[in-house]
DNA sequence: TGTACATCAGTGAACGCGCGTTCACTGATGTAC
DNA sequence: TGTACATCAGTGAACGCGCGTTCACTGATGTAC
């Protein structure tokens, strides 16, 4: 109860930035566990220890915060498709590796929707333009968004010629409309009590079928 | 002004059985515009010229209602699919009737999708069992419900040889995917500012990828 | 190194709002005799 | 055919709740001299 030993409010509760992070860093976790309509302004300065008030001198309103929580949830995804893809072995056949690498996108993308359902109905909570201008803050360590991690495993289909190049275009549209698809089946459909097993199996057929149908 | 002439609340505002149906047809028209998230049972009975507890003679709460609305957006859609199928022109070869038997599923889904977002975002508000015990509230005038629509297709496809039957099993769910992802991202996602003219080719090559790649 | 002062992050209290829901009621509808 | 009465659909008023947001404030942080 000394002076030395530091509690709340005393010496520093929240310097420079602090808790502008700590109030993003509450909002994923309440978006983790509930989704995008948990994300309530004044649970997310309560998780903090702040009065709800406080939250404006960082974020313009209740709505501002959640754009930056979609943002961090999208950036999470793009990290998802990344490590998948880090995985990959070593392919000698280029179009073998494309082929890899399309599926490893698919996979890191129903994997991230599996493991963290409330980001993902987050990061997809409202229209956004993937496609447009990117911005990093929904980037993955490598600087790209989850639409440009499809982008460029279909351009490469393309580069070792498993793709037919008048078929590449809105490519992305149709592979992604199947992993988002399956996706939001397992999350709020008919198929969220089918066991990990039996979702590992649709996926991979499901992977099948874009790769199938595609070219 | 004379008592020949019925005014609200004079003879019958409402008869037996009358504002039940009353309430779930404004509940249907507030989740047409607004999703599932303006069925409130306050504005319902508002839209309905009805005191507000007024609803609590024909539904438990706000729950009840709101389920009861989601049933009629699901047999709006199963209906939609219907009309689809009933479009179908005749077609000789079995084989060939059976594809565009499954294409028209799909159209009818996607289609639905775009004409009445509102009703699509609410059927699909909440999980549901829909190839468990098949209520037929929630069915379109066949008496089926969308995935029994679906089935049938898919079984057609394999009763013509088209599909091999060892691929039969779980396709539902491939080929749901396809339109239920497709379907979302023009509502919600990326493709929403997509010409009628550029989602309707996008549709059609979804449908291609999934009669190519599920077989 | 020390003091005076401006800046600004977080506080405390309060607001209006609309929601779902409960309660005791009233008055029309339909039935029994 | 007419009267007495039970039923029950809709009324009126009120509740507690939690939300986002605004206001004037205070006290620590960092800067100028």
């Amino acid at each position: 109860m000394s002076t030395t030993q530091p509690h709340k409010k005393t010496s520093g509760a929240y310097r420079h930035g602090d808790l502008k992070k700590a109030l993003l860093g509450a909002g994923l976790a309440l978006a983790r566990q509930g989704g995008p309509n948990a994300v309530l302004l004044r649970e997310v300065t309560r998780q903090v220890g702040v009065v709800p008030n406080a939250a404006y001198r960082h974020y313009a309103n209740q709505h501002d915060l959640l754009q930056a929580v979609r943002s961090a949830a999208m950036s999470a995804l793009a990290n998802a498709i990344e490590s998948e893809l880090a995985k990959l072995p070593s392919i000698n056949d280029p179009a073998d590796f494309a082929r890899a690498n399309l599926r490893a996108v698919g996979m890191g993308y129903l994997k991230f929707a599996q493991d963290e359902p409330g980001l993902f109905l987050t990061a997809f909570s409202v229209p956004d333009d993937l496609q447009g201008t990117a911005v990093p803050e929904k980037a993955g360590n490598s600087g790209l968004n989850p639409y440009q991690l499809l982008s460029v495993a279909l351009d490469r289909l393309v580069d070792t010629g498993v793709l037919p190049n008048e078929r590449r275009m809105g490519a992305e549209y149709l592979a992604w409309s199947a992993v988002h698809g399956l996706s939001m089946l397992f999350i709020d459909g008919p198929l969220r009590q089918l066991s990990p097993a039996q979702r590992q199996i649709v996926s991979q057929r499901l992977l099948d079928m874009v790769e199938k149908g595609l070219v």
